[in-house]
DNA sequence: CGAATCTCAGGCGAACTGATATGC
DNA sequence: CGCATATCAGTTGGCCTGAGATTC
């Protein structure tokens, strides 16, 4: 039977195999894959927080502006004031940001499809269950300060 | 039914679960979980190559002969000349390696046992084995120049 | 007041590119 | 020769800590 020790290394394998998939797929954009992942969550919800965007993408407050500041200097996205909450940022995908993120979602689409031709179509909802479990696991407790938005909403929305 | 898109999210969201967790259970402990992971590699197996460490943690030439550097310069390493292959080094742990080693690992047993914690002793195989399906169908070409050790032997290794 | 959201300053491990030396 | 292993120089994106401003 495998070990905790085998699905840590294989989780570790699997991640970068894929964002090393993804980076060579979108070669030549000039937006890396974990900008894309940016472009791809404000497609799904434009308008939205940076807060809700650093849940959503299973990062951290500082790294998502940064990245947003670099997006924005690009002119890919828009970081206008929120109408009702004074702290929030209301945070837009241009023109601009959108055609580029339909582009690059044009040129993942093989990726996500080799992605899911390993998979029988019941095994892909397994396997996103069970990452979806390791994300719960891990999110409770025992992380200290929790600034990287790995709280359950973002869990539920993951799945 | 979930979609590639569900895959590499949720593949995202657990690596960096994981990857938090970890670094959170070896807080103050001045390693890495991903020297961590070097130093398990060569539990398993001391005396290797960089380049099989390169292929077995899913990493980069630079990267890991940067990383040993490191830890060589904190004693728990050893990069000695190879006996038969005057190209390759042979890492070895010090015996202040093997020690740090041993303690980090005891420290993270409970990480390991959460994960194991949330699933079923048959459904640990098959998220592994999934989990290596997608270094596979990602492992087969579109990748460019391939200088990260992902191919057939390290998948393997991983399973 | 406390809590949440964002900002700023700064550091750093790790991944990457590209070129190079050396031994198989 | 080609190929593999390792090295060096340099860049970058992304994650992190810690502090502080602003607003709810």
């Amino acid at each position: 039977m495998a070990t905790g020790h085998d699905v840590a290394m294989g989780l570790r394998a699997a991640y970068w195999a894929m964002h090393r998939g993804t980076e060579a797929g979108l070669a030549r954009c000039d937006v890396t894959a974990d900008q894309f992942v940016l472009l791809a969550l404000l497609a799904e919800q434009d308008g939205t927080t940076q807060q809700d965007l650093v849940r959503r993408a299973s990062s951290d407050a500082n790294t998502v502006r940064a990245m947003l500041v670099l997006l924005e200097s690009r002119g890919l996205v828009a970081r206008g004031r929120h109408p009702t909450d004074g702290r929030a940022r209301c945070v837009t995908l241009t023109r601009r940001g959108r055609q580029t993120y339909e582009k690059l979602w044009g040129k993942s689409e093989p990726l996500r499809e080799r992605l899911l031709a390993a998979f029988r179509p019941e095994e892909v909802d397994v396997l996103v269950e069970f990452l979806a479990r390791i994300c719960d696991v891990m999110a409770k407790e025992g992380t200290g300060r929790d600034r990287t938005g790995l709280t359950a909403p973002a869990v539920g929305a993951v799945v």
